[in-house]
DNA sequence: GCCGTTTTCGGCCCGACTGTTTTCAGTCG
């Protein structure tokens, strides 16, 4: 088994000993284990081999033994057993908001209750009303949550995020009683999925700010409302949240909700080590956890806090404990690309195959956008469900594509449309068109649309295969993933990533919120092997144009600068580039 | 279950909010 299967057994084991009512730092023992392996970057079998399981953080006498079961059997009769010893029903419950381990324990105990439906009945029958600790509040709350999750699931991708968090942000902005604001959470560091949207704010009226909060427009419920915070879910199914501090907690406060948790874990560390403490409300001369204004260090922003620990600072996007701290203790974080950096999109289509929009409304939009250039790569062939073009409709095309740059051309303006094709990687790594025609194009990316169900070996050489072709520039969306909706096939990235060194091949960000793919956490990988990122819309129509802004992002956390991104190349640059495989 | 020049026991992050209580337990982030 490798790291990632062992670290999710581990972290269920936590879940499984919570709800049997385990000792809760037991559990967490579990969790912490579980977070140091995926924090790994060699595999378990070389650290077992090597007897040095045993030196990783969070990991005894006993979990060693577990560990070393999972990976050389892959089997653990520990888990096994617990496993069997507690019905799934119960596991579920966790997801319904006010249900933790001891309240489901309790469910179970005195009413035998170990289903999610047979919950429903419950609460609706007023059974659980009469249980201590249960109201008919606690029975209303279940029932609404249940009604909740099954309308809207517990993740959201981020246009979804950004488009609730955006306009309350702008409103708190305006607000009088508001000095400082901010988003927080996993949205400002700019994950691809997120599970709410925070909000910080710092003022000296927070109670003016919690009910300006509750009663923004598009909210459906208010889950909660004290003096300094506030759930509420919104139109969609987004929970949001906000924190009021006062002004001079806000650089903590926001470092401490922005997270990540892991990250935050690193942070305190290093703080005590310097003898200092660190939480939510401060950075404290102490050794004891504390909020006393006279020893506060005087932290008025961010980067004053990594100053202190003796850090660069660490941008949003990278505090995801992957190898930040190392970087930023000896100021080798890389300036990271600015969206705006981009110049133009190299993969999107037209209403030629499956898009919307014509060659001249695409070139219009664009050149609006202030970009340089915008290819049109629409679907090739074998993609017939999206009116894939054939080699007569391609060559029709460059023509069309020709004719609109001309008229550019006679207006002086620099905007270029450039040529191409989304052409399908068909199985055995055969490409959809001859390189006779590719050659004629100005791009190529080459992607898989069918065919998903092939193993890890027959995918991976599949797109290597395609890599190896020196008409296709660019690997299109590698995984095939649909964010919350459809897995990754089976693909070994590493693989591709080092044939597409080798062959000068580059990878596409695709920025399309649904996809993110290749995925944040192995551009760095990416980076060190030297290859190229692109950076790419997959636009099919007008309102799909920002997404370089949320790939550009994603791009960020992936620790890439504007350097290892293709598309901030100027016009004749990248033209030069385009070509360099093919020579 | 882990960890320790605070080491073989007794800590392990903690504060805000809710609902069910009548001073607090459970959940959440």
């Amino acid at each position: 088994m490798d790291n990632d299967g062992v670290a999710e057994i581990l972290d269920e084991i936590g879940t499984l000993l919570e709800i049997k009512g385990e000792n809760p730092f037991k559990t967490r023992a579990y969790q912490n284990a579980s977070r140091t392996i995926e924090g790994l970057t060699e595999p378990l079998s070389k650290i077992i081999e090597e007897d040095r399981l045993k030196s990783l953080k969070g990991i005894g006498k006993a979990l060693q033994e577990k560990v070393t079961a999972l990976v050389t059997t892959g089997e653990l009769e520990y888990y096994t057993n617990l496993k069997e010893s507690i019905p799934p029903g119960l596991i579920e419950m966790l997801k319904i908001s006010g249900m933790g381990p001891k309240k489901i324990k309790a469910i179970n105990d005195e009413l035998g209750v170990d289903t999610i439906d047979g919950l429903e009945a419950a609460c609706k029958g007023g059974e659980l009303a009469g249980l201590s600790g249960f109201g008919k509040k606690t029975e209303q709350k279940i029932l609404e949550s249940l009604d909740f999750l099954r309308k809207f699931g517990t993740k959201h991708r981020i246009d979804d995020a950004l488009a609730v968090a955006e306009p309350i942000l702008e409103s708190l902005r305006s607000h009088p009683d508001v000095i400082r604001c901010s988003i927080a959470g996993s949205l400002r560091r700019w994950k691809e999925t997120i599970g709410d949207v925070d909000f910080l704010v710092s003022s000296t009226k927070p109670a003016n700010l919690i009910d300006f909060f509750t009663s923004q427009p598009g909210i459906l419920n208010v889950l909660a409302q004290g003096g300094t915070k506030a759930s509420v879910n919104m139109e969609g199914g987004i929970q949001a949240d906000l924190r009021v501090v006062s002004d001079h907690e806000f650089a903590c406060a926001l470092a401490y909700f922005t997270g990540s948790k892991e990250h935050n874990i690193v942070m305190r560390q290093r703080a005590i080590e310097r003898g200092l403490r660190l939480n939510e409300y401060g950075l404290f001369r102490s050794k004891e956890e504390t909020r006393d204004p006279k020893l506060r260090l005087d932290c008025r922003t961010e980067e004053d806090i990594f100053k202190e620990l003796d850090l660069t600072y660490i941008p949003p996007e990278l505090r995801e404990d992957k190898g930040e701290f190392q970087a930023g203790e000896q100021s080798k974080l890389p300036e990271l690309l600015k969206w705006t950096d981009l110049k133009g999109s190299l993969h999107n289509h037209s209403n030629w195959s499956d898009g919307k929009q014509s060659l001249e409304e695409v070139a219009a939009m664009a050149d609006e956008m202030g970009c340089a250039y915008w290819a049109i790569t629409d679907h090739s062939r074998s993609s017939f469900v999206a009116n894939g073009l054939d080699e007569k409709r391609v060559e029709e095309q460059l023509i069309a594509i020709e004719k609109v740059n001309k008229s550019y051309e006679k207006d002086g303006n620099a905007f270029r449309l450039l040529s191409g094709s989304e052409v399908d990687i068909l199985s055995g790594g055969k490409l959809d068109f001859d390189d006779d025609l590719m050659a004629q194009l100005d791009c190529v990316v080459a992607s898989v649309h069918q065919g998903f169900g092939g193993s890890e070996a027959e995918m991976t050489k599949r797109i290597i295969k395609a890599a190896e072709n020196s008409y296709v520039q660019t690997l299109g969306h590698i995984t095939g993933r649909l964010l919350l909706t459809r897995d990754a096939y089976k693909l070994n990235q590493h693989a591709v990533i080092d044939a597409c060194a080798e062959t000068g091949t580059w990878i596409e960000l695709n920025a399309s919120p649904y996809r993110m793919d290749m995925d944040w956490r192995l551009w760095h990988y990416a980076r060190e092997k030297g290859v190229k990122c692109v950076i790419n819309c997959d636009a099919h129509r007008s309102a799909h144009y920002g997404f370089l802004r949320l790939g550009a992002g994603v791009a960020r956390k992936g620790w890439l600068t504007k350097k290892d991104v293709v598309n901030t190349l100027t016009l004749k640059q990248l033209q030069k580039a385009l070509l360099k495989k093919r020579s």
